[in-house]
DNA sequence: ATGGTCGAGTTTCGA
């Protein structure tokens, strides 16, 4: 089975690169992020053709989430199981739907960017990553995976250049903490070992021809459970789907499970 | 310190 994850930056514009990258992969199940679409506004026609089902999220202009999976797709639930009342909820129902495709629970995951360190959004983010990992630590027992934009760069070697995010988001010492939180809950990041080295990443700016000079980040993670964890057999960057016209500013992420 | 480029949807905001 092959899983992978992908902030599209709006399913609607990339709609064709979608259907071509699963084609072109072979994919099973695929997490999407920044969908920016409301659900009646997805494009389901060709993906539904091709065999696909779709659990999705999505309430406004800039977030949304979705599963796509040709290999079954239950027990679809939106935001956060059992934790109702959190936060607002068209916030939290379009930042995160899970389902189980093939036996495997899919998490689709877009953590909240929290724009500057002095930002309410910035403390929305770490409160947001609590509430998952307190949901997550329901699920180690079973094959589960938390994928998405997790809008963290874990390690220096995840950032182009540490030196000029000095005072940003995705590298404070809290949001690497939120981070290394859910692998010291057994979560294992199972696409690094893979993908190993210093300038890997999964996102590039579109500004300043960031990709051309491969001046990126790695913040598109699949963390799987032990169960889960086990099963991978390989995983790569699709750094190709980043070049050219059309593009989204995010590479997706695959993985392969025996 | 600023600006550069996208996408959505109206004009500027979020990333």
């Amino acid at each position: 089975m092959r899983i992978a994850t992908w902030n599209v930056n709006s399913l609607r514009s990339r709609i064709a690169r979608v259907e071509a990258f699963l084609e072109r992969h072979d994919v099973d199940v695929l997490a999407l992020q920044e969908t920016k679409a409301r659900e009646e506004q997805v494009p389901l026609m060709g993906l539904q053709s091709m065999g696909y089902e779709v659990a999705y999220a999505g309430t406004n202009q800039w977030n949304g989430v979705a599963v796509l999976s040709r290999v079954g797709l239950e027990d679809v639930e939106v935001g956060f199981p059992g934790q109702p009342g959190w936060g607002d909820p068209a916030e939290s129902e379009a930042r995160a739907v899970g389902a189980t495709c093939g036996g495997v629970r899919v998490w689709s995951l877009y953590v909240p960017n929290g724009r500057k360190v002095d930002d309410p959004h910035y403390v929305y983010k770490l409160d947001w990553l609590a509430r998952l990992r307190e949901a997550a630590q329901e699920w180690r027992s079973t094959p589960t995976a938390l994928v998405g934009d997790w809008n963290i760069a874990p390690t220096d070697e995840d950032v182009f250049d540490p030196k000029q995010f000095a005072t940003s988001t995705h590298v404070t010492p809290r949001e690497r903490a939120a981070f290394q939180a859910f692998l010291d809950d057994g979560y294992v990041e199972v696409v690094r070992p893979h993908t190993p080295g210093p300038e890997v990443y999964t996102y590039w700016d579109y500004y300043r021809q960031r990709f051309e000079r491969n001046r990126g980040l790695r913040i598109d993670f699949v963390l799987g459970s032990a169960p889960f964890a086990e099963r991978v057999t390989g995983a790569f960057i699709d750094r190709d789907e980043r070049a050219g016209q059309g593009a989204s500013d995010h590479a997706p992420v695959v993985v392969d499970l025996d």
